[in-house]
RNA sequence: GUGUUCGUAGCUCAGCUGGAUAGAGCAACGGCCUUCUAAGCCGUGGGUCGGGGGUUCGAAUCCCUUCGAGCACACCA
């Protein structure tokens, strides 16, 4: 379906062109004066200057153009030069009845679906998921839900850190405690057991132990480092107990990702980047991008128009040792060759753009990636405590994923409590929900590219533009339509009617913006645009709701179309929070 | 130092491809539950859009400047 103000404006439009004027005057907005009217075109002012003639008779002109258009309920122009357009009401029904029509509410389907490969995740194998991990899966996974809904073929990818020193650290340390493992007994050439010799929790507690150590203890470091060695030479027992943590961790990283609603289509790792580097290393070489300096070996990516001096991407430091950009570049190979996307999407700290745009340009520069795939760049801001400092935990440690999610958990729980009777079954699911909608939203309702305060109290207080806010409005339209439904009653070609009221009007006028918010959304990749439309479309359906009286309402004809509206609604909504990453329960 | 992002109500944030009276939520105050879930709805108060200049008929929005804050600046990821 094509975009309302899309429908608008090519009335508008044509009617400047038809009074003489030039058709990029016919650009309408929704109006900034609500009170006023629902749709404004300032064009009349803009050509002013061009026609020599005052924006008011501009404006008079076109308006009587529009006059027996039965778009609109009336148009008018307004001094100095504004067209100020209502629409009428059958017109903006039969809109919402196309749209409860379509199974997509009348959000076209892109007309060349892309393949987009979104990276989001980047946890490290044997450390268990933190809140810093948090942005990165929430933001991550709705832009990858947005691009799917607008009709793209997009691919996640967790992108591992499962490759470097931290690999030798869990094997010495491993080593030292269990030293009578096979996979230590280098004359050892049977199969390797499949049962791994430590569980995730162990290993969340041999890392961080191996770490300190190292950074203590140099003969312990230079053993780990011997160790990573090894196991990137072909250690075969180092290599089988690399599989064990892989196996180990990501059974964990998948159980705490799906508790966030999050998933991904590749569990790919930095390790499977690494069979590629030697081939691009030596290509760069001998295409003459790649020279020495400083004894590393570099690309350089400066270009006339940078504003700052752009450092040289390095590609080999100078012992000859790969580093993350070597990483990130070799995994362009793999995925473009696998997947040839047309984009690829990066979801990370924007601090580090300047680390990407050498990466970028590193790219470009040596062909890896060509000019009509597109790179970009999603900069999230840091997640931060009510003291406006980073969030960590009460002592000042990084506090795990697990926790913050298990503590709002509790409190919905609580909360539910309160207020309602049921079963614990339920109520730990519904909290779980809720709660989920807690976290979600208050990350996505912020711009992504700005730090945000994590408030806890504030999230999960409820009040408000919050998540349950949303689930709230979902959850009293579900009630209605259950008791819509027990009823069995049964109107034949039930049909949205032209709004009766003002706050029917309004509700309808939100939904009709449901296909351009979320392209919206998709173009400038940013889930906080959603959560405006929907906490906007909840707004406008809880005054509808106060106003109207849907179950008590007579006429059975009015009664259906009431229905009607509130099924579109609902629609509407969860499509919307599905795309943010989150779903509403059946009572709450 | 260089670059970059940001500065909007007491607090947390929208609005920024220029338009009419700058919007929400929280907090404060006042109303609304014999009627579809009050996690809701209605109303009141609260602003030199950091300061200053400029462009424009018109600026929170664009440009310059200044103050303040965050972040980044090759062998970490």
């Amino acid at each position: 379906m094509k975009e309302i103000l899309k429908l608008i404006m090519e009335e508008v439009t044509s009617a400047f062109v038809d009074c003489g004027y030039d058709e990029k005057y016919g650009h309408v907005s929704i109006s900034n004066r609500p009170d006023l009217c629902e749709f404004q075109c300032n064009g009349a002012m803009a050509a002013a200057k061009e026609y020599k003639k005052a924006p008011i008779v501009i404006a008079s002109e076109v308006c009587e153009k529009l006059q027996d258009n039965a778009m609109f309920k009336s148009v008018e122009a307004c001094p100095p030069g504004f067209l100020n357009i209502t629409l009428a009401e059958d017109f903006l029904a039969s809109y919402a009845n196309e749209m409860a029509e379509d199974e997509r509410l009348g959000m076209p389907q892109v007309e060349n679906p892309e393949t987009i490969m979104i990276d989001y995740g980047g946890p490290n194998v044997a450390k268990p998921l933190h809140v810093g991990h948090l942005r990165s899966a929430i933001i991550g996974e709705s832009i990858k839900r947005i691009s799917k809904f607008v009709g793209h073929n997009a691919i996640g990818d967790v992108h591992l850190g499962d490759w470097g020193l931290q690999m030798g650290l869990i094997i010495t340390e491993l080593r030292l405690r269990k030293p009578e493992l096979v996979y230590f007994d280098p004359d050892y050439t049977g199969e390797y057991p499949t049962e791994a010799p430590f569980t995730i929790g162990e290993l969340e507690e041999i890392y961080p132990t191996a770490s300190g150590k190292s950074k203590e203890d140099a003969a312990y470091k230079e053993e780990a480092m011997a160790a990573t060695y090894e196991l990137q030479h072909g250690n075969k027992g180092y290599q089988a107990l690399l599989g064990h943590i892989l196996n180990v961790s990501v059974t964990d990283l998948k159980k705490n990702y799906e508790n966030l609603n999050v998933s991904f289509e590749l569990w790919k790792g930095e390790s499977d980047a690494q069979p590629y580097i030697p081939d691009m290393v030596e290509k760069m070489k001998a295409d003459g991008h790649a020279y020495i300096s400083e004894g590393a070996l570099v690309v350089d990516v400066k270009e006339e128009t940078d504003t700052k001096e752009i450092p040289p991407c390095m590609i080999l430091k100078s012992d000859g040792a790969s580093l993350y950009n070597t990483t990130d570049l070799a995994t362009m190979v793999w995925r473009m060759e696998d997947y040839n996307p047309n984009q690829i999407i990066y979801v990370v700290d924007k601090r580090q753009e300047l680390y990407f745009t050498q990466v970028f340009r590193c790219a470009r520069k040596t062909g890896i990636v060509p000019e009509n795939t597109g790179l970009h760049f999603v900069g999230f801001g840091t997640m931060n405590g009510k003291d406006g400092k980073p969030f960590k935990t009460r002592e000042g440690g990084v506090m795990r994923l697990e926790t913050l999610v298990s503590e709002i958990n509790d409190k919905m729980y609580q909360k539910i409590m309160e207020n309602k009777t049921m079963d614990e079954e339920e109520a730990r699911k519904t909290a779980k929900m809720v709660a989920l909608s807690a976290i979600k939203y208050g990350d996505l309702s912020n711009q992504a590219s700005k730090d945000y305060i994590f408030d806890v109290e504030r999230f999960t207080s409820f009040e408000g533009n919050t998540g349950p806010y949303i689930l709230y409005t979902i959850v009293r339209m579900k009630s209605i339509l259950n008791k819509y439904n027990e009823l069995g009653k049964h109107v034949a070609d039930a049909k949205i009617l032209p709004a009766a009221s003002e706050s029917e009007k309004s509700l309808m006028l939100e939904l009709s913006k449901f296909n351009s918010s979320i392209r919206g959304a998709y173009e400038e990749l940013a889930p906080h645009k959603i959560c405006a439309y929907i906490y906007d479309l909840a707004n406008a359906f809880n005054h509808f709701y106060h106003e109207t009286r849907i179950m008590a309402e007579e006429d059975e004809v009015k009664q259906a179309g009431y229905i009607c509206l509130l099924k579109l609604t609902k629609n509407a909504l969860e499509t919307c929070i599905d795309l943010l990453g989150f779903e509403a329960p059946e009572r709450m």
